[in-house]
DNA sequence: AGCTATTCATAAAA
DNA sequence: TTTTTATGAATAGCT
C-alpha cells in the first residue's frame, strides 16, 4: 500500500524504519482491536520495537489472563530453564517471571481441583476431563498395586508367624511333657504335698494369622492405613494463595 | 474495505462472523509478520476464537520468549509505579523460596496428570482420589450446563425458524390459490388452448427445524465444538519438569 | 505530523 | 472454505 510495492525485508533506512514502524504499528493495534470486536475474539499483541519499547494490545485490557490461557494451551515445555546462570543482575527479572510462573500453576491447580471453572471453554473443559480421567485411572491402578503389595507382604508375614506358632506349641507341650514326667518322678520319690506349678492346661494356641477373624482385618487396617480423612483437609492446602 | 463500511460492534450474524473471523486473522497475522521483518521488532500475537480455538504469531516462533520479555517488562514497570516491597537484602531469599514453591506445584501438577505417582503413600493416593474425583463431577457437571444452554438456545432458534418455516408455507398457498383462480378465469374468458404457467403441484414445505433429524445433530456437533482430540495432544505440556 | 497515489484488505456474494 | 469482485483502508514516499 502507499506508493510502490513493499519487499518483504528490513527497512535499512533508520528514518524510514522508524516512521514505518510507527504507521504499521498503530494500523496492526486498530486491527487487533477490530477483530476482536467484531469477532468476539480474544486478542493479545505484544510489539517491542528495535530499541526495546513495549507496544502492546489485549481484549479488555486483561493481558496476563490471556497468557495464562495460552500458557494452557501451549504444548511449549517451558522448562524452568535454571535461573541459575544469570544469578545476579536480572534476579528481579527472574524473581517476576516465577511469580508469574506460581500464579499460572495455582490456577491450574484450582482448575484440577474444580474450582473456577466459568473461566474455561467447553474445549477447555472436555480436554481437563479427558485428562482428568485419565490421571484417575492410573491413581486407582497404582492404588490398587500398593494394596495387594500390602496383602501379600501381610500373607507372607502371617505365614510365618504361624510357623513360629506351632513351633512354640511343640516346645509348650514338649515342656509339659518333661514337667509332667518330672512331677511323676517327685511324686513317686517324695509323696504328694506340694502344689505343683505345672501349667495345668496347655496354653490356647496363639492364633494370629491363618484365615482372616477376629482382629486380623483391624490389623491389616492399620498395616495399610487406609483411615479417612474429610476430602478437604486437602494436602495441598499449603498452595491456597 | 470491502462492500460498505463497516460498524466496530460484533458480528451477530454466525456464520459472518466466522467468515470475517478467518480472513481478518489471516490478515492480522500477515501484518504482524510484516512489522516483525520490516521494522526489525519482536511480535507476539495470541488470539483465541470465540469457540476457543487458538492462532499465534511470534518472531522467530520463539513465543515464550517473548512472552518472558513482556512479563520482565511489565514486571520492571511495576517496578517504577509501586516501589516493591522488600526491595534488596531478601531478594534472593524470596527468589529461592518461589523457586522451591513452583517445584512443589510442578509436581503436584504431575500427581494430578497421573504421572510420577511411585513416590505417593497409599494414603496420598487415596487423598488424590477423593480430590480428583470431585474435581471431575465438577468439571462434568460445569461441561453439561454449557451444553444445556447451548441446546436450549439451539431449540429456541429451532422454533423462531420453524414459525417463518410455516408462514412462508402459508403464503405459497395463498400464491397457489390466487394463480389457480386466474388461470381459470382466464380461460373461461378466452377458451382453452394456451398451456398454463401455474405453478402445477405445491410446492414441498421447507422442513428446516423440527425434531432432530437428518442434518440436525450435525448441526448441534458442530455449535459445541466437541470435536475430540487426541487426549494425549495434552494442553498442559508445558509443565512437563 | 499531514498529504496523496497506490497498493492492500476484505465484505458480500457465489 | 475459497474465489471473485467492488470498495473502503492502510500506508510509502513526500512535505
Amino acid at each position: 500500500m502507499g506508493r510502490g510495492r513493499v519487499q518483504l525485508k528490513r527497512i535499512e533506512n533508520k528514518i524510514n524504519r522508524q516512521v514505518t514502524f510507527s504507521k504499521r504499528r498503530a494500523g496492526l493495534l486498530k486491527k487487533a482491536h477490530e477483530i476482536s470486536v467484531l469477532c468476539d475474539a480474544e486478542v493479545a499483541l505484544i510489539v517491542f520495537s528495535t530499541k526495546g519499547k513495549l507496544f502492546e494490545y489485549s481484549t479488555d485490557s486483561c493481558m496476563e489472563k490471556i497468557l495464562e490461557r495460552y500458557e494452557r494451551y501451549s504444548y511449549a515445555e517451558r522448562q524452568l530453564v535454571a535461573s541459575d546462570p544469570e544469578s545476579q543482575g536480572n534476579l528481579s527479572m527472574e524473581y517476576s517471571r516465577l511469580k508469574a510462573k506460581i500464579e499460572l500453576l495455582q490456577r491450574n491447580q484450582r482448575h484440577f481441583l474444580g474450582e473456577d471453572l466459568e473461566s474455561l471453554s467447553l474445549r477447555e473443559l472436555q480436554n481437563m476431563e479427558q485428562q482428568i480421567d485419565t490421571a484417575l485411572k492410573r491413581i486407582r491402578s497404582r492404588k490398587n498395586q500398593l494394596m495387594f503389595e500390602s496383602i501379600s507382604d501381610l500373607q507372607k508375614k502371617e505365614k510365618a508367624i504361624q510357623e513360629q506358632n506351632s513351633m512354640l506349641s511343640k516346645k509348650i507341650k514338649e515342656k509339659e511333657k518333661t514337667m509332667a514326667q518330672q512331677a511323676q518322678w517327685e511324686q513317686q520319690n517324695h509323696g504328694p504335698g506340694e502344689p505343683s506349678f505345672v501349667v495345668p492346661q496347655p496354653l490356647p494356641s496363639l492364633n494370629m494369622g491363618g484365615t482372616y477373624q477376629g482382629e486380623a482385618p483391624e490389623a491389616m487396617r492399620n498395616e495399610l492405613d487406609l483411615t479417612l480423612e474429610p476430602i478437604y483437609s486437602c494436602h495441598l492446602g499449603c498452595f491456597a494463595a
